[in-house]
DNA sequence: TTGGAAAACTAACAATTGTTAGTTAAATTT
DNA sequence: AAATTTAACTAACAATTGTTAGTTTTCCAA
């Protein structure tokens, strides 16, 4: 049983890793079951469709992220501060599965059926929170009083395409790229 | 001859709409034709193959970005004003097409051969331009002491995914977005 | 009115796709 | 050692894909 569950994980991660380097359409399952060392009918001993695959891939990371926020939420934090904590969520999900958060940003189009219906929600809500969490912000005076939605948009298309240039930036520890994160995201680069 | 030029652009716009819509490989031929109001063999009387659609549509894209940061590198501006002119462009053309852009930044994994050789080309040496720019900034200190490829990705990042918000944007006009955006992507969102 | 080009059509192709059925080998349990 | 499960295999399927060939319709110029 266990066997079973460390298989099918591999196949997962294999075919996010494929997905991120070809696109979820050309990953056949003859490709998949290539790069496996199996033949492509094997794989049904493990999964039921490239659906599940994608959707085991997809929904797992909409998951982190839902969770994540919904624990900065909870916290007794300022809005800056429940900023900051998103910021550094952002970059240690996308550091712990780089091609899983690149799938979620490319693939998730490919998603049928209730899988869609429930990322998108999931998708939703976090904005949602996130937007909160601005429009407090400028309330107590913390944040700019700009339009929400240019702010929100603005810092939170810059995480979700953190795994585009994680690759490039291998020499830079994780603990500097935080910092300059929040520096550049809550205070820009001007002087 | 003006016909065929018409019609050709006519398929291009309507693919670039339905590549936004379903993903590049959901539009098949039979159902690009159908939005057309024509059978799929009749498209081949306009365009000679399904890539040749995709790298009318990528390329033309790359290539006003492209001419467009070499307009730029030739002002003579000071850095902080060249990066504002680099986000004002990216503002217009993304307006000016929201799906072009939107399939640049999605379907561009799906170019073969010298397209994507172009196109890879092209997207290096834009960032490459850009980069410079920030780091001419840093020298005469007018732009922070912050590692060069944060900034520029954490900009880059946000002005590539315009495209996914300005559809919620509708009653924001242009100007009040570029003198928002410009505050945000300087000076942060903190007060 | 007619001739010719432009652009639509029908029909079919070869290749590729995800998937299933049935079978054999490998590994684990009894 | 035997029995049972797990996981690989071969072979094939029905559907879908981009594309081509050949034919008919539409439309404008002469």
């Amino acid at each position: 049983m266990q066997g079973f569950t460390d298989r099918k994980l591999e196949i997962v991660k294999t075919a996010s890793l494929l997905f991120n380097k070809l696109g979820y359409k050309n990953v056949t399952m003859r490709v998949l079951a290539e790069e496996m060392g199996i033949k492509a009918a094997s794989l049904y001993n493990h999964i039921s469709s490239k659906q599940e695959i994608l959707s085991t891939v997809i929904i797992s990371m909409a998951e982190q992220f839902t969770d994540s926020m919904a624990s900065v939420m909870d916290d007794d934090l300022t809005p800056v501060e429940k900023i900051k904590s998103i910021i550094i969520h952002h970059i240690e999900i996308t550091l712990n599965d780089p091609h899983g958060t690149a799938s979620l940003q490319n693939d998730w189009m490919y998603l049928e059926g209730d899988n869609m219906v429930h990322f998108k929600r999931m998708r939703k809500q976090y904005e949602n929170n996130f937007k909160l969490i601005i429009e407090n912000g400028i309330e107590v005076g913390a944040i700019k009083n700009v339009n929400s939605e240019t702010m929100l948009f603005s810092i939170l298309t810059t995480l979700r395409s953190l795994y585009i240039w994680f690759p490039r930036q291998e020499q830079m520890d994780k603990e500097k790229l935080k910092v300059d994160m929040i520096r550049v995201l809550l205070d820009g680069i001007r002087t």
